[in-house]
DNA sequence: TGGTGGAAGTTGAGATTTCAAGTAACAGCC
DNA sequence: GGCTGTTACTTGAAATCTCAACTTCCACCA
C-alpha cells in the first residue's frame, strides 16, 4: 500500500505536466519582465527602484506618514535587514527620515519627508501609467478579478503568519 | 472637446480604482513572497538563486545542452550583462562551461556540464515540490488556466519584440 | 530586583544586479 | 582592401540584497 506523499517524500516526484509547465513559464516570464520594466521606469524617472517607491507609498498612506521599521518591512514583504539598508539610502536621498519611538527605545519610525511626498506626487502619474499599460489595460475585468483572487491565494500561502501551517513540529 | 489621452498626457492621470489597487497589491505581495521563497529554498538546498537554477534548466532542455549567450539571455528574460556575470559564477561552481562558437568568433556557447546536470537531478524534486505547494496545489484547474492566460498576455506586452508596438515614433 | 529569552533594528561582508563603457568580430558597401 | 554601422559579449564600478552576527532594550518571572 502506498503512503500519502509528503514534502520529505523520496518517491517519484510529482513533476509538472506540460500544461503546468507552460503556466509556470508564463508566470516567470511575466513577473521577470514586469519587475524589470517597472524598475527601469522608476529608476529613470524617479531615481529609485520599484521596491523603494513602494516603501514611500506605504509611508504616504500611513497615519502621520510614519511607520515602525518592522511594520514597514512586513507590509512590503521584505526582511528588516533589507529595509534597514533601503531606508538608509532613502534617508540619504532626503525622502525619508528616522525618528526614535518614544514608547520603545529599540524602536524606530521611518517618516516620509516633504521631499519624499513631492517626489511621489511628481512620479505617481508616470508609474500608474506604466502599470496600466503593462497590466490593467490588457486584461478584461474578469481577468483582473481572477488575477486578484489567484494572487491573494498565493500570497496567503506564503505569509510568515501562515508559514507555520506547514512547520514540521505542527504535524 | 477632450483629446484622447496618451502616455505623455499631463491631464489628470487615470489612478487605479480601489479594486484595482487591491489586485495590484496582491500581485506585488504574491510575487515578492514567492520569489523570495523560491530563492531561499534553492539557495539553501542547491546553493544558487532561482534565476541561476532557471538558466541550468534551459540549458538542460536545449539541444546538445548548450545555448548561445544571447539566446539564453532572451529565454531567461535577462540582460546579456547579467547573464555574463551569472555564467561566470556558474562556471566557477562547475555547472556550466563556455565554448567558442565555430561559425562566429564573437559568439560563446554556455554548456551544461555533467555536474550541472547532476545538481539539477538532485534538486529538481525539491524545487517542483516547492512550486506545487506554493502555487498549483492551491489553485483550481480553472484558476491555473486563467493564470496562464493572464501571464501570457502580460509577458507578450513586455517582450522586447513587441515593445516597439508602443514606441512614440509609431503613433 | 536580577535574570533570561525574545524582539527591534543595525551592521559588514560577500553575492548579485545594474549601468555605462569597452573590445572584438561580422556584414555590407565603396 | 578599407570604412562604417551593428552585433556579441565582457568588464568594472556602484547599487542593492542576503546572511549571519551583533547591540540594545523590553517583558516576564522567580
Amino acid at each position: 500500500m502506498k503512503t500519502a506523499p509528503t514534502s520529505a517524500d523520496h518517491g517519484e516526484p510529482r513533476w509538472l505536466t506540460d500544461e503546468e509547465q507552460r503556466v509556470w513559464r508564463a508566470y516567470i516570464d511575466a513577473t521577470t519582465l514586469l519587475e524589470d520594466h517597472l524598475d527601469r521606469q522608476l529608476q529613470r524617472d524617479a531615481g529609485m527602484p520599484h521596491v523603494y517607491y513602494g516603501l514611500l507609498v506605504m509611508l504616504a498612506e500611513a497615519p502621520d506618514r510614519r511607520l515602525r521599521m518592522t511594520e514597514l518591512a512586513m507590509s512590503a514583504k521584505i526582511t528588516r535587514s533589507r529595509l534597514s539598508h533601503a531606508v538608509a539610502r532613502l534617508e540619504k536621498s532626503g525622502w525619508v527620515r528616522r525618528e526614535d519611538c518614544p514608547s520603545d527605545k529599540r524602536g524606530q519610525f521611518a517618516v516620509l519627508t516633504d521631499e519624499g511626498r513631492d517626489v511621489l506626487r511628481r512620479h505617481a502619474p508616470g508609474h500608474v501609467d506604466a502599470v496600466r499599460q503593462a497590466v490593467f489595460d490588457r486584461l478584461t475585468p474578469e481577468q483582473q478579478k481572477s488575477l486578484g483572487e489567484i494572487m491573494r491565494i498565493v500570497a496567503e500561502g506564503l505569509q510568515p503568519s501562515e508559514a507555520g501551517a506547514d512547520l514540521p513540529w505542527l504535524r
